[in-house]
RNA sequence: GGCGACGUAGCCAAGUGGUAAGGCAGGGGUCUGCAAAACCCUUAUGCGCGGGUUCGAAUCCCGCCGUCGCCUCCA
């Protein structure tokens, strides 16, 4: 099977070849770390975490770099305004980041570069720039020449002319064109600046994308990604400065995340205000955000709210149920092995037709709960134990390409374990007794503290949820 | 204003020419002392509205309505 990516550039979907057979060079614009990261942010990194994961399973060598942004705009002001170090600021927020890319479960990036720890070659790229035409300084700042590119425009489909009728900020004259932007900004006071060939100063935002990709990964790249509020004028000015540097193409495909719809005082509302991954991850397993995300299509806007959030949870609990122990029966079908044995091959292949169509989780997730109904069912026919490992187990290989750790939650102290088993040992006497009241008191109970029992043929089970 | 998405059941959502996946919620049933879990049945003659093309349309075309994104801060 072919896997097919839509690409922004075309606005298609391609067959996906790479550049060397096998390997992929994957590059993904990552936060600028100048406040708490949001749900959304970790639904990019999510999405491309699935894609790698995916690319992997069909055993592609994937080289996945991410950048954190530390120098910017944003990150001086808001250091301004707290009275701190840029850099300490952005530090402090690229370890928070860290840790919330372990605790979603997202695996990290082979490097992670920072603007601050690139200047060298982000300078390096700006000189070529300049040598060629493509650049040219004033005062102290280094613009790039968009006249002199010709297909610029051609990612986000714009028209210069229309850029240049539309330029909303003041025009600011010692540019020979409204529409060029800046690859160094000579540097005021207080704020990083690095010395350079124009004297001291710092990057610009969209430079500091091409020369990491081009120091990390080469001239060449497979998947460009970021989320879709990129294409202008982020990733537009990115080809811009690579392939006018490189005089090659730059990304084969350019792949691109729906934003998370999360603005708006009707969704703070409704979400209890909880944006922060922080805030998130204090209430819901990772698995709940993975879960809520890849049940719609990475390039549509995504419904965030607390509904969603409660229907993933749920959807998780599914999950996660069919990985439940067999309890098997001497008289079994035999065909029941051979029926699930069936089911879990189509699940799988279902689940690869959807994933190579573009990425389609969701309808790869349909085939994922198909194959929960099928073990379920083998389950309750009595299979053993042997025939539902090998289905589950399918199960847990496909769900591990979405991410899903499907584990437990936290479970309690081991030391726990014992008093419950005593607690459900009195429990069977009280009902072999028929003490009922007693008995549903002590499951009542355990409930309340986050244990259900679940009489069965075998005896009572217990879990926590 | 320019560019571009999207509109499928109570909710989320897959599905780009062949007769509507899946999940959540709801209803009925099996199991159970009662529950829970699980399983079975059930929930859109219908895919924003109106036309058109076709043997056949959620899917293609035209128009309309509505929601949203981007237009040099943004994952």
């Amino acid at each position: 099977m072919t896997l097919t990516i839509y690409n922004t550039m075309t606005r298609k979907k391609e067959p996906f070849e790479t550049l060397d057979p096998g390997k992929v060079r994957l590059y993904v614009c990552g936060p600028t770390v100048y406040d708490k990261a949001h749900v959304g942010h970790a639904m990019s990194s999510i999405v491309f975490d699935v894609i790698r994961r995916y690319l992997e399973y069909k055993e592609y060598d994937v080289q996945h770099v991410m950048n954190y942004t530390d120098v910017d705009d944003k990150v001086i002001l808001r250091a301004q305004d707290l009275g701190v170090d840029p850099l300490d600021l952005a530090e402090q927020y690229i370890d928070e980041y860290d840790q919330h890319l372990k605790e979603l479960n997202i695996l990290p990036a082979h490097v992670f570069p920072r603007v601050s720890t690139e200047i060298e070659t982000i300078i390096s790229v700006i000189k070529g720039l300049v040598d060629k035409g493509y650049a040219y300084d004033v005062d102290g700042d280094v613009y790039f020449r968009v006249a002199k590119d010709e297909d610029y425009g051609r990612l986000s489909r714009r028209v210069l002319e229309d850029m240049r009728a539309g330029a909303r900020l003041g025009i600011d004259d010692r540019k020979e064109d409204p529409a060029d932007f800046a690859l160094w900004k000579a540097g005021k006071p207080g704020e990083p600046t690095w010395e350079s060939p124009w004297g001291p100063g710092r990057p610009g935002w969209h430079i500091e994308c091409s020369a990491m990709s081009l120091h990390h990964l080469g001239d060449q790249i497979d998947i460009h990604g970021g989320g879709n509020d990129l294409i202008f004028p982020h990733h537009e000015n990115e080809i811009a400065q690579s392939e006018s540097y490189t005089g090659k193409p730059f990304a084969r495909y350019w792949v691109h995340n729906g934003m998370m719809q999360l603005s708006g005082e009707d969704m703070s509302k409704s979400t209890g205000n909880v944006f922060t991954i922080e805030q998130f991850l204090g209430k819901f397993d990772a698995d709940v955000l993975r879960l809520l995300i890849l049940n719609a299509s990475y390039r549509s806007p995504l419904t965030y709210n607390e509904d969603v959030i409660e229907q993933a949870a749920h959807a998780l609990e599914r999950l996660k149920g069919g990985l439940r122990s067999a309890s098997p029966l001497p008289d079994l079908d035999p065909s029941e092995a051979a029926t699930l044995t069936q089911a879990a091959e189509q699940a799988r292949i279902g689940f690869e037709t959807a994933m190579d169509d573009d990425f389609n989780s969701a309808g790869a997730l349909g085939h994922l709960f198909e194959l929960v109904r099928a073990i379920n069912e083998a389950r309750t026919a009595g299979i053993d134990e042997e025939n539902l490992g090998a289905a589950q187990d399918v199960l847990c290989k496909l769900a591990g390409v979405f991410g899903l750790s499907l584990t437990p939650k936290d479970q309690l102290d081991a030391e726990a374990a014992p008093f419950i088993d005593l607690l459900l040992e009195i429990r069977r006497e009280l009902r072999t007794a028929k003490q009922w009241e007693l008995s549903d008191r002590i499951r009542d109970r355990l409930s309340e503290l986050g244990i259900s029992l679940e009489d069965g043929k075998g005896g009572t089970v217990w879990r926590v949820h």
